[in-house]
Parts: C-alpha cells; structure tokens; sequence
RNA sequence: GCGGGCGUGGUGGAAUUGGUAGACACGCCAGACUUAGGAUCUGGUGACGCAAGUCGUGGGGGUUCAAGUCCCUUCGCCCGCACCA
C-alpha cells in the first residue's frame, strides 16, 4: 500500500479512460439540466479564472449527473476580437492561426482539469460554420427592423487612421500613436434593443435565481424615467426645441437651455459662426467613454440666441451649446434648474445665470437641493407637492400644445458595427442602384479573406484588393461589401442556443433549444453584470420576434463569481516581480536570483502588467488536477474574490493525501458483506454522522457553498481517521462511511475518486454512481444544545430533550445555578424561547 | 462623475438569515515519531487578564430581550460605465 497518492499517474490514466468511454457525452433525456460557463477569449493561456469558473461548473455538472439529470455541459471559444489583430500587428502571424493555436493549448489546459465537457458541441465563433448563422440571424433582424443604419461617432486616431476602441484611449491619446483623438461620424449599424427596453425591465421579475445586484444594475443601466417632453420656441427663429426633462415641475425655476454639441441644430448654427465651430470641435476632442463626459470640465458656449418660456410671457432663457448634454439621451437638449440639480447649479455659478429657488423643503435647504418639498415661486403650480406639480404642469403644457407626457430609457441602441477585420462581417452589399442590399442566403457565409495585410492603416477589408468587390446580387451591377464586422458581443449573445444544436444546418433547432433551453444554471464573472447579459436577454427577445422560438430569457439562474487575485511582489528598483521569483527566507521576502529584499503590495486580482498571475499549467503539473480544484472551492464562497496562496494550494494537496491514506489504510476492513441487524453505539453515531454529511454536502451544493462543501468533507474524514473498528457492524458503519466519503468527494475531486473507487473493488465509474441519500431517521438529534443567556448575555449552555415543552425547558432554566447567580434573586421581567437555538432570562 | 458591491482572529473564511461569533482550513507555538517526507501524529492558538471576567465582526450613532446580520452616517477597497472580452 502506498501511501502517497501519485496524482501524475492517476490523472492521466483516469482522463484517457473517460475520453475512451465517452463518459460526457450528452444524453437528451428528461429530465434536463443545462450548466454552462462563460464563453472564454481564447488568449492561449488558461488563468486562475477560467479554471475557478470551470471547477464550479463542474462540480454542479457531476453533482446533477449523479441526481439523475441528463446534463449538458459544453465549452467554445468567444474567437474573434482585438488581440488577435495585435497580434497580427505586432508579430505578422495571421488571426486565425493565432487564434486557432490558442484554442488548441486552452483545450489541452482545460482537460488537464478533468472538467467534464461535451467536447462534441465545442463552438468556435471565427468558424465560418458559427458566423455564417450569425449572419442568418444578422438579415432576420434586418427584416424585423430590429438591425438598422445611422450615423454615430467613434473614436478616431488621425495619425494611425484607425478607429479605436475605448480601451485604446488612453488620457484622450492613441495608445500606440500618442495622438489626441478626435470624435468623428460615421454611419454604423446597430441593433434595437431599445425597442425591447420595457421587456427587459419587466421580464427580471421571471429570474428569481440571479443576484438581486445584478437584476439592480440592470435596472439602473436601462434606466427607465416618466417625465415630459417640453417644446421651446426660439425666439429669434423659428425653430423649436424638443427638452426632455424628469423635472417638469421645476420649470419656473429654469434659467437656462443646454444643447447638446451634436445636435444637429447646433451642427447648422456652426456653419454660420465660426466660434461656436471651434467650441465644438473642442468638445470633440474628447473621448466617447461615459466616464470621461462625466468627469471632464463642464463648459458651455452662448449661442446668443434664446427660448420662449411656456408659460410666462416675459420670460426668455439662454441658449447654451453644453458639452455635458448627450445627443444619445432624451432629446439632446435639457433646460437646466440650478437650484435643484447639482449639475446645472455648477454651471449657473460659472456662466452667472439666476438661481430660482421654486421647491421648498421642510427647512431652510441649501442649494443645490433635490429633496422632498412644496413648489414656490411657481405661478400656478405654488404650493403643490413636486408629484401633484408635475402631473398639473404636464397637464397645462398639453393644453397649450407645448409639451407631453414622457417616458424615455437611459439606454441606448446597440452600436454593433466595427471598423475591423477580426470579427463577423455583416452580410450586406451596398449598391449604387438599389442602396443597402441583404446577400441572398444561400450566398451565406459571407467569408473573412484569408489573405489580409496590416501594412496600411484602417480595416484590411476595405484595403483587401478583391474581397468587397461584387455585383449586387439584385441588378446585377459593380456594387461594394459592407467591409464593417459584427461586435463580438453579438457572437456570445446567441451560442447558447447553439450548443443545443451545434451541428444544425438552421442556426437553432427549435426542437433541440425548446429541450434544452433556458439554462439552467449560468456562471461567470460579475464583470460581466450588464453588458453580456443583457445582450443575451435581448438577442433571446430578439429572436422570439424573429420566430425563432418561444423562449423569453435565455438564463434560468446566475452565478456570478469574483476574481482570483494574488499578492503582488516588487523588487527595490520597484519593478513587478512573478511569485516563483521571490522567496521566502528567515521569515523576509527576497529575490530568488540575487537575494536583494522583495515589497510585497496588497493582494490583487491576477494580471499579466503586475506578474501576479499563477499559471494553471504550472499548478496542475506541481500538484495535479483535484489540487488545485479542491482549492479553489475550499477557501472562499464563489460569489467572492478568491485569494491564492502557496499556503493554501500546500494545505489542499495534503487533504489528498489524507483521503487517500484515509481509504486505502482500511480497505481490509471494509469487507463486509451483509448489513448487520444489530449496530453498537460506535457504529449508530458514526452512521449518523454519515448521513448527517450527506445532508450537510448535498445542501452545500445545492446553495453553491462549496467552501462548506469542502468543510464538511474534512470534519467527516477527521473523525472517520479516529475511528477503529472492533466489531462487525463497526465494519459494516465504516464501510457505509467510506464509500459515502468518495461518492461526495467525487465531484470536487474525480480523479481522486475515480482511483479511490477502484481501490474499493468497484467497476469504473464513479461518475456514473447515483448520489447517497440521508436517511432521514438518522440525521435528527434526541438532544439539543440551548444558548442560555441573562438579559441577551450568553451565559452557559443547556443540553435538553427535543421532547420537552416550552414550560418544562423554562423550569429547568430557571433553576440552572449560573441563571440563579446571573440575575441575583431580580424578578423576571421576560423569557424569550426560541426552539432549539436561544432562551433569553431578562429580569 | 454615475450605478453596483465588499469590509469578521496573524491569514482565507463559517455563523440554519435577528438567536452560543470565529465551523473548516492556512499560519504560528509546544511536543511525539523517523523508512528524513512536498512527511505524519498529538496538544494549544481572537485580544486583555494570575483568575473570576472584560472587550471584540472597518469607524461613529441608532432600533431590539438579542445585531456580523436591520437603519442612519463615515472611511477604505473592488467591479461596471455602452468599441477589451
């Protein structure tokens, strides 16, 4: 008997041995269970991350197969996007075999795991198999207007020519040509989602298992506010000004209209005023990113123009081009209140417009105040409360014809066009004749070249020398491709409804997704709260409009995870150094390579820029598959950061080797053949506390406390390591205890178990056994423990029957000696019984 | 700036959701063992105190018989902000 467990030799054998027996491949039998991670970016390397989304994944995957559910659990690969054409950039290598060589080396880490996919269903989303559906789905929503064409502004680097992505931003510069950027127009296409922004509020109240945070911040990110659309005339032409405001009610307190630079109102006075058109190129100069139009300097221009007031008659208001005014939001024009918006406050004191103070609060409030109150200085409206005011002034503004009742969203339509070659391109030929045509579908898919350069700046479709030349395939004339390609955010908005049928020749099988869908469980990072998910549950929308199916939100539950972190290491020159390259000796951090003292920094999440990053590889190859599983289930509850130490990896690895020793040391004692009638008391509290464990785990990981899962394991080996047993149905307790033990391991630790289930002179697999059951009659106590505490103080405990009444257990109480000493001979006043837990003496 | 979270021993965390704070581990301390291993085993370990006991869940205040849990306030950190995925 050994007794180390050689995890080297018994994760590759049990690995070929499922691969051999296709153990995971998926049934399609009720009833069903769909657990599905989230589709990762193939970046070549599995991180800390990805292997905490996968165990949990894996765990719930094997937990319900042993429930009798026929799973589905598949993995692919989100392969289109950026860093590939970085990548490209930077090294010449082609996307695709980038992207193609990633793939491969994640799927190698990722079987090192042991994790239990389906890799029949694998998905790849730069495979044309994949787009060319994308596509499909891309003309449907045409169809339904769901996809449209209008102008938009990006991110423009003039030196690089090149759109940029946000991230690309950097201070307002090109990250790689240091040139400030510069806001410029485009016609894009997007996706209307806002068309579904009432379904998407509404429809959370169906997902009762998703965190009330992220149902929050979706909620917030739609952003739905009632209000009134308010019409100001101009008084020196004889346009008029659409305002939306959420504060109709303070609208005698308005000194001023703020525009937004985008208009196309103030986009037409430019022409004519060469000031206003420096100002607006000025606010250009700024980013997209919502932050930087938050944070940034709010500045206004005065067009010398000015608006009629609805209701009073002498009454007229400024005109300000705002840099703080979004053409996305509302109308692209607001009237500002100073007194009651910080915002519009900041800007009156800067530009000395008049602050009106037209709500009262219950005191003297100082400005900007946005509380509770009464109007004032309001004409008709003084001495209603802020609801009454604005529903009379909606009211009054209807009659007059100036303005209505409305409700607008925050949200705004999905912008899902990119200037770029890596990504799905949109099937659409742009013809001189006929405008925007769809390529017919049976021309689908529409193909990435192959043969692309990076030389010349801007998208290698449109500097292809072939690929977006074509004739339009309704005249017949020279017409051109659209040479943007699709967000990738769209291609992880559908595929999993694609998992259910991979292969199919329709991008979904209704029969297979009406099986399958929605899924059962999701799990994935909390970065993701709004933007993937919410895609996802408007592509499902999407989709039901199209016909696609019934199905109204594709994720049944949600499990948002936290990140991994790692503590971070500095050498004296203040340089970032890998954890394998400091170590620890005479209790101070040094450098391995020259012995020179090493800062540790706070713990933070892994990334490559602070080298806290622990690869996967490194740990599976160190200490093996279950290792590294079992710690990262062991020591924080999913929904939390995870820390990672060499400590706790160190503590898990010895838990191995304890089960192992645990099992293999009593295997001579377990052969029992029959059950005994008779059991002593050895034997009935060890049986208890079997099946106590059963409960106690199977709750764990219904409620995805893995950490207690984990917990509970090792209090049950603990005392199963004290246990000797001297008599038969000893035996027989422990033999029940020790099969029990590897059955509820198995799904943290397969390899394990797998190897441990065949010590135990079993047939593979484990992964196929049924999940113990708990005998109810042996989980329920005869005595429990009661808190005694004197006014709210614990002071001692009390062991009683579960039989006993209330009355009876207050008798006892009472008369404990320490109760008598506690409250000194004072009456009581009051005896709080809570069964089972607390009694409380207050006297 | 806006939206959402988190904060418990030296460390990760537990606490049947308002009812014995610190389960289970890591670390540390003391001891045992020796086939010297990535060991293993036994005991101890929130702080203060000789003790009885007192104090303890980021800080301050409140509700309650009872607060880590609820309310107010404050500080620190994290996530997202629409072209990173």
């Amino acid at each position: 008997m050994s007794t180390r467990y050689n995890f080297r030799e018994n994760e590759e054998k049990w690995q070929k041995a499922w691969a051999e027996a296709s153990l995971y491949k998926t049934k399609e039998t009720l009833p069903k269970y769909y657990v599905l991670e989230m589709l990762p970016y193939p970046s070549g390397r599995l991180h800390m991350g990805h292997a905490r989304n996968y165990t949990i994944g894996d765990v719930i995957a094997r937990y319900k197969h042993a429930s009798g559910y026929a799973v589905l659990h598949p993995m692919g690969w989100d392969a289109f996007g950026l860093p590939a054409e970085n990548a490209a950039i930077q090294h010449g290598t082609s996307p695709k075999t980038w992207t193609l060589e990633n793939v491969r080396l994640m799927k190698e880490e990722i079987n090192s795991l042991g994790i239990s996919y389906d890799w029949d269903r694998e998905i790849l989303t730069c495979s044309p198999d994949y787009y060319r559906h994308e596509q499909k789905i891309f003309l449907d929503f045409l169809k339904q207007g769901i996809a449209y064409r209008r102008e938009s502004f990006v991110n423009w680097d003039p030196v690089e020519g090149t759109v940029l992505a946000n991230e690309q931003v950097i201070d307002g510069k090109g990250w790689r040509s240091n040139a400030p950027i510069e806001r410029r127009r485009l016609s894009q296409w997007f996706f209307k989602i806002t068309d579904f922004a009432q379904d998407l509020l509404d429809d959370l109240a169906l997902l009762e298992n998703w965190p009330d945070q992220v149902k929050t911040m979706q909620i917030n990110w739609v952003g739905r506010s009632e209000g009134a659309l308010v019409l100001f005339p101009l008084v020196e032409k004889k346009d008029i000004l659409e305002v939306f405001t959420t504060r109709p009610d303070t609208l005698f307190g308005a000194s001023f209209l703020g525009i937004s630079p985008d208009h196309p109102f103030v986009e037409a006075l430019a022409k004519e005023n060469p000031a206003l058109d420096t100002f607006i190129i000025e606010c250009r100069a700024q980013g997209t990113s919502q932050k930087e139009v938050d944070t940034a300097e709010k500045k206004g221009f005065n067009t010398g123009l000015t608006v009629q007031h609805p209701f009073l008659k002498n009454k007229t208001l400024p005109l300000y081009v705002a840099n703080f005014v979004l053409m996305e939001y509302g109308t692209g024009v607001i009237f500002g209140c100073p007194a009651h918006d910080a915002r519009d406050f900041d800007f009156a004191v800067k530009y000395k417009l008049p602050i009106l103070p037209v709500v009262k609060g219950v005191s003297e409030e100082p400005l900007p105040y946005d509380g509770e109150g009464v109007l004032c200085n309001s004409d008709f409206l003084d001495g209603l409360s802020i609801n009454d005011a604005k529903k009379e002034v909606i009211r009054r503004l209807e009659l007059k014809k100036l303005g209505t009742h409305k409700v607008t969203y925050k949200l705004r339509d999905w912008g899902v066009s990119r200037q770029r070659y890596w990504g799905c391109p949109i099937p659409i030929i742009h013809c001189p004749f006929c405008g925007i045509v769809s390529v017919p579908e049976h021309q689908l898919p529409v193909a990435l070249p192959e043969s692309i350069s990076f030389d010349q700046p801007g998208n290698p479709l449109d500097s292809h020398p072939t690929w977006k030349y074509v004739d339009c395939p309704n005249c017949g004339e020279a017409a051109l491709r659209e040479t943007d390609t699709l967000d990738t955010f769209v291609d992880s908005s559908w595929y999993f409804a694609r998992y259910c049928s991979p292969h199919g020749s329709q991008p979904i099988d209704p029969d297979k997704a009406e099986f399958w869908l929605p899924v059962d469980q999701y799990i994935g990072g909390i970065e993701h709260a709004i933007l993937h998910l919410l895609y996802a549950r408007f592509f499902t929308k999407a989709l039901r409009k199209c016909g696609y199916w019934s199905l109204s939100e594709p994720f049944k539950n949600l499990l948002t995870q936290g990140m991994v972190c790692h503590e971070t290491y500095r050498d004296q020159s203040g340089s970032w150094l890998y954890p394998h390259e400091v170590e620890r000796r005479e209790g101070k951090l040094v450098k391995l390579s020259d012995g020179t003292p090493v800062k540790a920094g706070r713990s933070e999440k892994m990334s490559k820029s602070k080298c806290n990053v622990v690869p996967t590889a490194k740990i599976v190859e160190e200490y093996g598959a279950d290792t590294a599983r079992l710690f990262m289930l062991s020591d924080s509850p999913p929904e939390r950061d995870f820390e990672w130490t060499e400590a706790g990896i160190e503590g898990s690895w010895r838990y191995l080797n304890k089960l192992w020793r645990l099992v293999t040391a009593h295997l001579s004692d377990v052969k029992v053949a029959r059950s005994p009638e008779v059991f002593t008391e050895n034997a009935l509290k060890l049986r208890k506390l079997t099946h106590k464990t059963i409960y106690h785990v199977t709750q764990d990981i219904e409620k995805f406390h893995f950490n207690r899962y984990v917990a509970h394991l090792r209090e049950f080996s603990n005392t199963l390591e004290e246990f000797t047993p001297s008599e038969s149905s000893e035996n027989w307790a422990l033999h029940e205890a020790l099969h029990t033990l590897v059955l509820l391991a198995a799904p943290a630790l397969p390899h394990l178990a797998e190897a441990l289930w065949a010590e135990l002179g079993h047939e593979p697999f484990v992964f196929n056994q049924p999940w113990p059951k708990a005998d109810p009659s042996l989980i329920t106590e005869d005595n429990l423990t009661l808190a005694i505490q004197i006014n709210g103080k614990t002071r001692g405990t009390l062991e009683v029957s579960s039989q006993l009444s209330e009355d009876a257990i207050k008798d006892l109480i009472l008369e404990m000696p320490s109760v008598r000493s506690y409250s000194q001979g004072k009456p009581l006043k009051k005896f709080i019984y809570i069964p089972g837990k607390v009694a409380n003496v207050v006297v």
